[in-house]
DNA sequence: ACTAGATGTAAACGTTTGCTGACTTACCAG
DNA sequence: CTGGTAAGTCAGCAAACGTTTACATCTAGT
């Protein structure tokens, strides 16, 4: 069956070694097959051999790579905070409604949307719950702070309540329209529908300085 | 031990006919019970003895009187969904912001807001999720009534659709305030804290006609 | 080519899960 | 008091769970 030989081909350039065996990359599987699953199913009702097929991998493995099913989750929920950290970043101030729009409107099953709901998803370890609440934390920072946010400042206590309640409703948003409930029409609702509504939520909570 | 006798003594009044065996009283006790673990915890990380134990209460009875742990949950949605249908209803078309706070304010374990993180449960099974659509799309359905909405109308879809976003950013708080995820400042916010951004939000997403 | 370590596999482990059947106890009409 | 039935108890089953162990196979350096 193995037509294909080993054939390392020395000459040519990096990004294809291909090696049948690569740990990374195993890891990799693991992690974006997990993320679907426990921003979909939940911690508790995701199985490590769910994970582990859709991965195409064999389950003792996420013991080897996660340590555990909750490392694993906690590896998740980083990934996740990295990925909304990152995207967070570069976008300017005036922009925030639209990038919460557009982030939310995707329903893929990989999509931002998506990582936003694994945020909510509990596994009842200390650490984990640790996590979430720090990248949660930083998020709403983030958000803030392009609001004009500055830690300490008098009132600003309240900028970031106000933060943190715009940051809730995109979540709940991206939870009433995922697969789970789909409520209509909030679920059939294409960008240009949410931008609006989202730019006009946020304005009123973070009015632009 | 039992130091009291069966005593009926007729001539007390209804109030406190105090039987030892009750059925109705012994399924309200395994609803009650059951409403706040899948509140707090999840459906599938809540065992049934957890719930018979809390209930004081043998797990059989969940059996009997349910059917089965799915059937107890969609119960428990039932039960949540006639309770928000009941407080939406006594509501006020211009006190919905301040109805939304109170509610969501409260961080009991059996109040309005626990109600609401109970809404995004997930059992998996299909018959719980048609139950769930239902009451958000009712609750949705009377947010939008409230603020104008009259189904059929040109225009009215996007007011639903608003409203539900309404209701998503109500979602949103409630679970961000929860027990498992605890944001601060937010989760530490009172009424009083919550009721202006709120009203601000709600005005914005449904202007009041 | 050879070998040591990295990577992957298969099977089983002990525990917990939801649920059931046979049984006991309390209630109330007659 | 007594019998019939509603209400509650108890022990255990079969399945599924996360994890571990012992083994097989691949990779890379020499």
């Amino acid at each position: 069956m193995t037509a294909e030989p080993p054939v390392p081909s020395a000459t040519a350039g990096e990004p294809a070694p291909r090696r049948r065996r690569d740990a990374t990359e195993t890891r990799q599987l693991l992690l974006d097959a997990a993320r679907q699953r426990f921003a979909r199913d939940g911690y508790a009702a995701t199985t490590v051999r769910d994970i582990a097929d859709d991965a195409g991998v064999n389950v003792a493995l996420i013991s080897r790579y996660f340590s555990s099913k909750e490392g694993l989750f906690e590896a998740c929920l980083r990934a996740a905070g990295d990925e909304l950290h990152r995207t967070a970043g570069q976008t300017p101030a005036e922009r925030v409604p639209e990038a919460i729009a557009r982030h939310i409107a995707d329903l893929g099953t990989a999509g931002l949307s998506s990582q936003l709901t694994l945020l909510l998803r509990s596994s009842g370890d200390a650490g984990a719950d640790e996590i979430r609440r720090g990248v949660l934390s930083r998020a709403s920072e983030q958000l803030a702070a392009a609001r004009g946010w500055r830690p300490g400042e008098p009132g600003s206590e309240e900028i970031l309540l106000r933060a943190q309640m715009a940051l809730a409703a995109g979540i709940g948003v991206a939870v009433l329209r995922s697969s789970s409930i789909q409520l209509e029409p909030l679920s059939a609702a294409t960008e240009q529908d949410l931008v609006g509504p989202l730019r006009e939520l946020v304005d009123a909570l973070l009015p632009p300085h």
